[in-house]
DNA sequence: CTTGTCACCTGAGCGC
DNA sequence: TGCGCTCAGGTGACAA
């Protein structure tokens, strides 16, 4: 389901209800997401939250002893509710607080992750990962000069998270469409000059889809089940062999790594 | 090292 | 109504 803004939306969503509460209960219903959740999560139980932070597509629910780390996958979603709300399908995980609130996870495909990382330690999955693309550490000389010599595709080559983190299917269709750049060409033989307009294109299509909660496509919703809205700002993914909103040629849709993309024949070189 | 493919899992939508 | 097929916002683990 998310990309970098539905989990920041999630993130800010669930931040003002969580923070500074003490963990009294982590109920684990189905232990078998993406990978087994570890019993280590139950250390969270008489810390308080004290901080909801995030690292690429990774919430991180920090307490004094060590940091819980939640990935949403391709269909997670996270609700703060009543603790004693009826659980539903795929309701996975609650983590529980002392005001009678909890964080319930719900994610029918599993691909998300409810893991444990302990203090002054950094989470194997979270050492190789690229720079933020909100932050000034990833900018167009970092990105030019990783490009270099790569044959991959464009769209592969920042869907990648050792490149930069937080660029998913539906943002590089985007960024890549405003940016003028054909998704399918050679990273590496892509100009410097370029490279400067796809990373400010990048920088600024995820914080207007965070400014607008979001995009929901089917079933994403932010935290207080409301939908997001950057879907109606959309201008090619989901658009295939549709209008061009600059040139008006049809849109045309291809796979790239397996992958719909979708971009203009016309605007994009 | 790079590059491409598969796998994980459920549910929705479509054609028949 | 049902069946079989394809597709979906992610990403680690492999194979070549």
């Amino acid at each position: 389901m998310p990309e970098l803004p539905e989990v920041e939306v999630s993130r800010l969503g669930i931040q003002p209800h969580i923070d500074q509460q003490t963990v009294t209960a982590v109920t684990v219903r189905n232990p078998n997401l993406r990978w087994p959740v570890p019993k280590d999560v139950q250390q969270m139980i008489g810390q308080p939250i004290s901080r909801v932070a995030r690292r690429a597509k990774y919430l991180l629910l920090e307490t004094p002893v060590g940091t819980g780390i939640l990935h949403l996958g391709m269909s997670g979603k996270l609700r703060v509710i009543d603790s004693g709300t009826p659980v539903e399908k795929h309701d996975h995980v609650d983590i529980v607080f002392a005001n009678g609130q909890c964080l319930r996870l719900n994610d029918p495909r599993r691909f998300g992750a409810f893991l444990w990382q302990a203090l002054d330690e950094t989470h194997e999955l979270l050492t190789k990962l690229g720079p933020e693309p909100l932050t000034s550490d990833f900018d167009d000389d970092r990105l030019y000069e990783m490009s270099r010599g790569k044959q991959s595709a464009v769209k592969n080559f920042i869907m990648d998270n050792h490149v930069v983190v937080g660029v998913g299917n539906i943002y590089a269709n985007e960024s890549l469409f405003k940016a003028g750049i054909d998704p399918r060409r050679a990273a590496g033989k892509i100009s410097k000059k370029r490279y400067q307009a796809l990373t400010q294109h990048i920088k600024d299509t995820l914080a207007a889809a965070i400014q607008q909660g979001g995009t929901t496509l089917k079933d994403f919703t932010q935290t207080d089940g409301n939908p997001g809205y950057f879907a109606q700002e959309l201008l090619v993914y989901g658009r295939g062999g549709q209008a061009c909103v600059t040139c008006g040629e049809k849109l045309k849709e291809v796979k790239i790594g397996q992958r719909a993309s979708v971009y203009c024949g016309s605007c994009q070189s």
